[in-house]
DNA sequence: TACAATATATGATAAAGATCATATTTAGAA
DNA sequence: TTCTAAATATGATCTTTATCATATATTGTA
């Protein structure tokens, strides 16, 4: 009985994370297996004793990211103070996560999703809603905000992310992700 | 001396409108030059008479759209009444927008651009750009909005379309969109 | 109507990359 | 230390598709 059980787990982790870092910052097609597996040390053989395919991984890779990501955190907790709204928008809306630090499918992806299978849009659709059901709980604590409110914030968010990715000129990213935070703070009771 | 120049450059424009069409709805990898030469009753070895590659077809046919856009008649237009604002809001943010029907590169290839070459990248800077600019100058006859209120509000028009598309329950999809249209309806001085 | 120049179509090539089949390596147990 | 089953690596295959090379079709003009 070589191996523990735990080490094809973890390494089964490292593959979902790698494939996650890589997927959303290029997309399905732009990354191949043996990328994936070269992120983390490994290679393209190994891919298949755990998953059946490239499309799968993709799929699990979502999965994986939204069950690790601080917004579902963020919803467990009771919401006690303002420090969350601050770290959303200082984290979300900022330079470092347009440039791939921790970055978020939901504006990273928006457009790959749309041409991926059904399991990968439902998997992209549940961070999706529990994006949306974080910042209306949080909302129902400091705003007078309903619910059609948030969801036009949610999509000024990953809309701002998504074209952030698209422009070149840093000072152009700046002002959009500055002029964002400044709404969603307004919006959102202040920070 | 066959066929007429007027000829030739109608097929060019046949084949941008085509590519247009599918690169926007699809995404530049998942479609192939076949199919869009079909898809305006042409093949495969017409097409290399008209553009050099792939890549230069996906940003002439941004550039052919962004020079056919509605966007920029309105900024010549002397917008004289509110009917640009209703146009705007009713076309792009509909189901029949985001089922494809003359599709906006903006909100369809957010994602899709990013892996791009420099010269599409432009092509979809401008079009933002251009898009910004022309709300912008309703803006200002309008509402006393400033220029960073208006970027937000880019985003969040963009970000509802790109959303939309991901999502597969047409329910969920209107409940976005009418948010977003009462949101940015409100934003920019009443419809 | 026949020609010439260009437009279009067809067949060939070649590269990329996902997946499969097989070989090798690893580490825990006897 | 040796053995074994699972993990990992390597090599081969096969499909897809962009692009190239060549052949055919078209149409305005003489």
């Amino acid at each position: 009985m070589p191996y523990t059980k735990k080490h094809k787990e973890q390494t089964r982790q490292k593959i979902l994370q790698s494939a996650f870092q890589l997927f959303t910052t290029k997309g399905f097609d732009h990354i191949t297996i043996n990328e994936i597996m070269k992120n983390c040390q490994l290679t393209r053989g190994a891919f298949y004793a755990h998953f059946t395919n490239k499309a799968s991984l993709y799929t699990e890779s979502l999965k994986y990211a939204a069950s690790k990501s601080k917004l579902s955190e963020f919803k467990e907790n009771d919401i006690s103070d303002k420090t969350w709204l601050k770290q959303l928008l200082d984290g979300y809306l900022s330079i470092n996560h347009i440039k791939g630090v921790q970055p978020c499918p939901l504006g990273f992806l928006a457009t790959d999703v749309v041409t991926r299978d059904p399991e990968a849009k439902l998997a992209y659709a549940n961070a999706y809603d529990g994006m949306n059901k974080a910042i209306m709980a949080y909302a129902k604590s400091y705003t007078e905000c309903n619910s059609d409110e948030i969801l036009a914030l949610t999509a000024m968010i990953i809309g701002a992310v998504a074209i952030s990715r698209t422009l070149d000129d840093n000072k152009t990213i700046n002002q959009l992700l500055s002029s964002c935070r400044q709404e969603a703070g307004i919006k959102l009771g202040g920070i």
